[in-house]
DNA sequence: CGGTTATCTAGACAGCGACAAGATTCCTTC
DNA sequence: GAAGGAATCTTGTCGCTGTCTAGATAACCG
């Protein structure tokens, strides 16, 4: 904010910010390098010296996203019906942080191989797997896996994509979605 | 393919066939108006004239999409256990034009407002509510279409985002993942 | 204080999307 | 069959973009 002289100070975040700004207003497309250098008042070519690339920038944004959805995940483990809630957690982040929810999963915006990326990514998918274990009986769970995040993620990705109509509390419609799975005869 | 002299003949064709080729492997943020005309052997602006545009030309790909998906959908309709076939209609739509599923939902790309989108995928969405009424148990189906509509479109974009194993059949995969819902007591 | 390193600037390049003006061909209508 | 209008394609241009380079500035650390 302040008058800067030659060195920003925070110039990583500052652009972070500002492509999450663009991004949740314009879309993932929208990014331009020479544009974030702009709104953060440095010169164009600045940004890159911090994330080597457009797609290294959007990588970096990614691997946020993974923290911040397994921090999501990990209130959720433990509760009563632990699984619906990690559903709910799984709703919850996507609509908290749509954009990066939106570039998460666009393998081509992304350098997709990145050693972080997939560490991150992997360490979601464990939670995930956690949670579904708590109800799966036992014999092959990878399709409740599959049905569960499934659920979670088409919902989350239809509500971000303006599928959904959003008159009422997301989580809650979540909630009232999710009681059609795993209801079998007890 | 033969000699051509000025008219390409169907140049309309051929740009929208490079361009789901380019989809196919390299993502919607790869495409470029003016590869898609070097591939189509035409000079740099030609594919503008038919398509206004690149949000145009990614408009175009969208509605086919959506006119594919009602295809599909429509041929699971009125079949014995309708609302899972036409989960795995959508899915098997999915796999089978990975290019044309991945711009559908991506409303950033396209010009999301187009009249001809919007019916499109209007039309669609009617199949899929129609499907769901023939198990619904009536007073509020709305959390019904959902949960059948998020599971599949989630199961579809996991699938086409890698992240689901693909050793097996993703029809057979879905129908197993679908199981897990509207098994009520009975 | 001196040197190493991280950070940022400035300039250049090819490629891009979009627009405009003109060339060529098709197609209808007389 | 000719004329004229419409559709299609070319060519040239503009500002913008991402990326690369070399150089300037500042922070850090012995």
């Amino acid at each position: 904010m302040t008058e800067r002289s030659y060195h920003h100070g925070d110039l990583h975040r500052a652009v972070l910010d500002a492509a999450l700004d663009v991004i949740g207003t314009d879309g993932p497309a929208a990014i331009s390098m020479r544009d974030l250098a702009r709104r953060a008042g440095v010169s164009h070519a600045a940004p890159a010296h911090h994330f080597g690339d457009k797609s290294g920038l959007l990588t970096a944004i990614a691997v946020d996203g993974f923290s911040l959805l397994a921090e999501y995940l990990t209130k959720a483990v433990g509760r009563p019906d632990e699984l619906r809630e990690l559903g709910v957690a799984y709703v919850r982040f996507a609509i908290d942080h749509p954009a990066h929810f939106e570039v998460m999963f666009r393998r081509d915006l992304c350098h997709d191989d990145a050693p972080e990326l997939v560490a991150a990514r992997e360490r979601t998918a464990g939670l995930l797997r956690g949670g579904v274990d708590t109800v799966a009986t036992g014999d092959d769970s990878r399709p409740a896996v599959l049905a569960a995040w499934s659920l979670a993620h088409g919902f989350a990705t239809l509500w971000q994509g303006g599928s959904i109509e959003r008159d009422a509390d997301p989580a809650e419609s979540f909630r009232a979605v999710s009681r059609h799975l795993f209801t079998r005869p007890d």
